[in-house]
DNA sequence: CTCTGTTGGAGAGTACTACTCTCCAAGCTG
DNA sequence: CAGCTTGGAGAGTAGTACTCTCCAACAGAG
C-alpha cells in the first residue's frame, strides 16, 4: 500500500508518517520507484503501536525509538529482549549520592528488595525511580513505611503476574513482543486509572458524604 | 525569609521560584516595602511540593496549577476536595463517541464498574481515561478480558486502600491535602517502578534463564 | 551619606519535543 | 500530456518549562 492508504487506514497525517519515517519510528516502506514505495501491515501495526504509546501512555518518541530498537535486535531470548524492552521504556533518573534523603531512600528500596528477593537485574532504571519517589516523600517530611511498601510491592507483584501471563511464548516472537510492550505500558495507564477510581470509593467509605466533583472541571476541559 | 533564602534552602533558582510566582504556582510573598518580600516556612514546602511533582511526578504545570486552586478552595469537605484535586490532576482524554473501538471499550469499562460498584462520581476522568488504554488496546487487536480488568481492579483497589490510610483526617486541613495528593502521585511512580521489578522477577519464573539488560543502556543514560 | 549588592517585577530569549508546512522533481494515471 | 500523487528534505510552528537580562527601588556596610 502507499503512504496515503497507511495514512486513510491509520488516520495519522501522511505529514507524520512522513517524519516518523525520518525518525526511525518506522521502517522504510519497499522502494517501488524513486517516487514510490510499498507498506505492509506490519508498517500499520508498528504505526498504531507507535500512536497508542505517543497518545495513550505518553512516552516520548526517543524512548519508543529506544524501545523498537530493542525489539528488533535478534538472537537474544524472550526475557533477555523483554527486559532490554523495559528498560529502554523506562526514565532513568540519575543518582544522587551524598544527598541525604537519597541516601536514606536507597537504603528503603534495598531493604525492601533484600526482603522480597524477587530475581531483577542490579542497574534496573526502575529501582532508581522508586529510590528517587521514595527520596522525594522523604524531602516532603512523610517518608514511606515498610509496611506501606510491602503492601504496594504485594499490589505490584499480583499486576505484573496478570501482564506475564498475557504473553504467549508460541507466538511468533516479533508479535508477542509487541504485544506485551504495548500490553505493560496501555496497562500502566490503566492501573493508574483504576487506581484513582478506587481511591474514591476507599475515600467514601471512610469519609462518607456527598459526591466530590460536584464542581470539577467539565470532562475533556483540560485545565488552564 | 528573603526569596534568595528561600532559593538556597529549596535549591531552586531563584529565577524560577519567580516564574513560579508569576505563574501562579506559588503564592506571593508579603510584601515589606516595595523591592522585599517575606516568605514562610509555607512557602518552601509548597516549592517542594511543586518540585517534586514536577520531577519525580512529571506532572505538567498546567495541572499542578489546577490541583492548588483545588486545595486552596475552602469550605468543602475532605472528600470532596481531595476528589476534585484528584480529578484536577488526572490528564481527560476527549470521549470518541461514533469511534468502534472506543465504544466497545467504553461498554468495557462500563460493565466492570458495574460489577465493582465502587462509589464514583460519573464523570470521573479516571473513567475516560480507562476507556482510552482499553480502546487502544482494542485497537491494537488485544483487547482486556474482564477476568484481566478484575485482576488488576483488585491490585488497583489494594493500593488505594493503602492511599488512603495514609491520609489522617485529625491533622490540619491544607496539610492533610497536601500530603494526600503528593502521596498519591509520588505513590503512582513508585508502584510503576515496582511493578517493573516485579515484571522482571515473574518473567524470570516463567521464561527462566540469564539476566536481561545485559546490553542494556547505562543507567542514568537517555536514549537518543 | 555613599557605595555595593540584593530584590521584585516584567519581558525577551532559549532549549526541547512533536509535529506541520512547503517545496520539488520524479512518476503514475486518465 | 495534463494533472495528481509520492518520497524526500528543510524550514516553520506551537507548547512547555524554564533562564536571562534589565531596571529602579531599596538595604546594609563603612
Amino acid at each position: 500500500m502507499r503512504i496515503s492508504e497507511l495514512s486513510r487506514r491509520s488516520g495519522v497525517p501522511v505529514a507524520t508518517i512522513k517524519y516518523y519515517l525520518r525518525e526511525d519510528l518506522l521502517p522504510k516502506g519497499e522502494a517501488v520507484s524513486t517516487t514510490q514505495a510499498d507498506y505492509s501491515e506490519a508498517h500499520l501495526h508498528r504505526l498504531r503501536l507507535v500512536r497508542a504509546l505517543v497518545e495513550v501512555a505518553e512516552v516520548p518518541l526517543a524512548r519508543i525509538r529506544a524501545v523498537l530498537a530493542a525489539l528488533d535486535d535478534p538472537g537474544l531470548d524472550l526475557h533477555t529482549v523483554l527486559g532490554t524492552a523495559i528498560f529502554a521504556m523506562s526514565p532513568a533518573p540519575e543518582d544522587r549520592p551524598g544527598d541525604p534523603d537519597w541516601d536514606r531512600a536507597a537504603d528503603q528500596t534495598a531493604e525492601l528488595l533484600a526482603e522480597l528477593a524477587w530475581r531483577i537485574t542490579p542497574g534496573s532504571p526502575a529501582r532508581a525511580q522508586l529510590t528517587q519517589a521514595l527520596a522525594a516523600m522523604q524531602a516532603l517530611g512523610r517518608p514511606a513505611t515498610p509496611e506501606m511498601l510491602r503492601g504496594y510491592a504485594a499490589a505490584a507483584h499480583q499486576a505484573a503476574r496478570l501482564d506475564v501471563a498475557c504473553i504467549d511464548p508460541e507466538a511468533p516472537r516479533e508479535e508477542a513482543l509487541l504485544y506485551a510492550v504495548s500490553l505493560s505500558a496501555l496497562m500502566e495507564q490503566s492501573l493508574g486509572a483504576l487506581r484513582r477510581l478506587a481511591q474514591e470509593d476507599v475515600s467514601a467509605a471512610r469519609f462518607g458524604a456527598a459526591a466530590p466533583g460536584a464542581q470539577g472541571r467539565e470532562p475533556g476541559t483540560e485545565p488552564r
